[in-house]
DNA sequence: CGGCCCATTGAGGTCTCTCAAGGCGTGTGG
DNA sequence: CCACACGCCTTGAGAGACCTCAATGGGCCG
């Protein structure tokens, strides 16, 4: 498919698609397994449809929530990625995570009435919206809805996890191992082919996310691709030897520079 | 209180005690209001009560559960504190958290059938357990519960993220700063003076947990004593002067050269 | 085509890690 | 009650890894 030409009838007919694309219910959505219960019967599930929001698309750089925005709502991504970030008193910020496709985002919201960090598009990116406050109303009257909630809630507890272990290795080769790793983990998770990343993050936001800067990021590419076993093409990452990357990724305590 | 002789009686009477506090119920317990929703009525309270277990007082070093301990709970420190951690593939663990008396841990379980942590005593402690599969059951009769179970979930998430937040300060000293700052506040939290902090946790743990090396927390600490920012006793800190210190934790990014 | 931003690469400095030795507190056994 | 051993913490010297500063290269968009 080719970008078509910049003319209103180009532009209406995208809207008509866009809107085709919002219409869809969650019985239909691609993501159905990931968001839903399993035992959700067709009432129950007319129910939960009813009261997600679908957005327009946010493009590149646009918030899709700020520390303090009030009514929080969880929210899955459709298409495109997001990060997740909150700001420093000193003005800088610290990225938190990135959300791919399929993933959910927004639980920081839940204890209180705001959101606690900021969540913006990478690139082109669609989601669909949960209002908690209604959310937890469904819940309270669906046993299914509300366990596949706390389930997915203690899931993304222990992703979270994930990041401290890596800002935990003290070398940095290590923790860009492991975060390709998990790129290739999640690409794997959502049918795609787990050697081929799509970083549609900064070098500055990874170097912010692994704890380094970006230099640093950009010298372990080139010596990763130097030693073969990735090939850097700008935002492109093709890992070609899984096994040495998930062996730097391991080694990050003391007994890599054998590996190195 | 001094420590009673080893005698079969006073064991004895050790234990009397221990049953008396088990017996304590969830309306009297002085953490009350961290656990319970505040709506919540004296029926279904005596349901919620009825499912939680108040285990054995644990020694120092004994492990509350494992990573892989099926059927996975819900834990109230009641005294004490703990700390969590994985095990990674090469034999060393991260540290993910220390938790304090009236804190809640083990929502790494929720996501499946067993934990994805493990928990270990610092000292003498004692928990409240909540298995979560009854947990759940209740929470879907009792909608005041559900929600306070998505607020503490939510704030638990959220604490976590300050985990990340301080191991992605380049500078050392503002990684210690932080975690001084954090344990003083929640000393503030639960009613105790925030500028005595008693750490239960060993020199290597807190290296562990900061990503950083013993040596270096032992250097860390003699230079904030010997600057008068804090007077270290082996295992008890006073913050001798706190506004300093909240500017180390601040100042991390570049410009705490000037301030060291 | 030109400007701008992002990414890459190089040289030098410094912070933290490594390796090593010594001090202190605690618990145990005589 | 004291002596000893053990573990934990502290302190020092040296090396290595990453950060800082600086300049160049390459896409992307106007």
């Amino acid at each position: 498919m080719t970008a078509p030409p910049r003319s209103a009838a180009a532009a209406a007919a995208a809207r008509v698609v866009d809107i085709g694309e919002l219409r869809q219910s969650c019985a239909a959505c691609a993501l159905h397994a990931l968001c839903l219960p399993a035992s959700i019967d067709g009432h129950d599930l007319a129910r939960l449809d009813h009261l997600v929001k679908r957005r327009q698309p946010l493009d590149r750089g646009a918030t899709l929530f700020r520390e303090g925005s009030a009514h929080p709502s969880l929210f899955v991504v459709r298409s495109g990625s997001l990060k997740t970030s909150v700001t420093l008193p000193e003005g800088d910020n610290q990225i938190l995570g990135f959300h791919l496709s399929g993933e959910i985002l927004g639980f920081d919201g839940l204890a209180g009435e705001r959101h606690q960090c900021t969540a913006e598009a990478l690139e082109r990116a669609s989601v669909c919206e949960v209002p908690f406050e209604q959310l937890s109303r469904v819940a309270a009257q669906v046993p299914g809805l509300q366990h596949q909630l706390f389930r997915v809630m203690s899931r993304e507890f222990v992703r979270e996890q994930q990041h401290p272990v890596m800002m935990g290795r003290k070398q940095a080769l290590s923790r860009l191992a492991i975060f390709l790793r998990n790129l290739s983990e999640r690409r794997a998770a959502t049918g795609h082919d787990p050697l081929e990343l799509q970083l549609s993050m900064s070098r500055q936001d990874m170097a912010n996310y692994l704890g380094l800067v970006i230099e640093t990021i950009s010298r372990l590419f080139s010596r990763l691709h130097a030693q073969g076993l990735v090939r850097v093409e700008r935002k492109t990452v093709r890992i070609l030897d899984p096994a040495a990357l998930h062996a730097l990724a391991e080694g990050g305590e003391d007994e890599n520079r054998a590996l190195a």
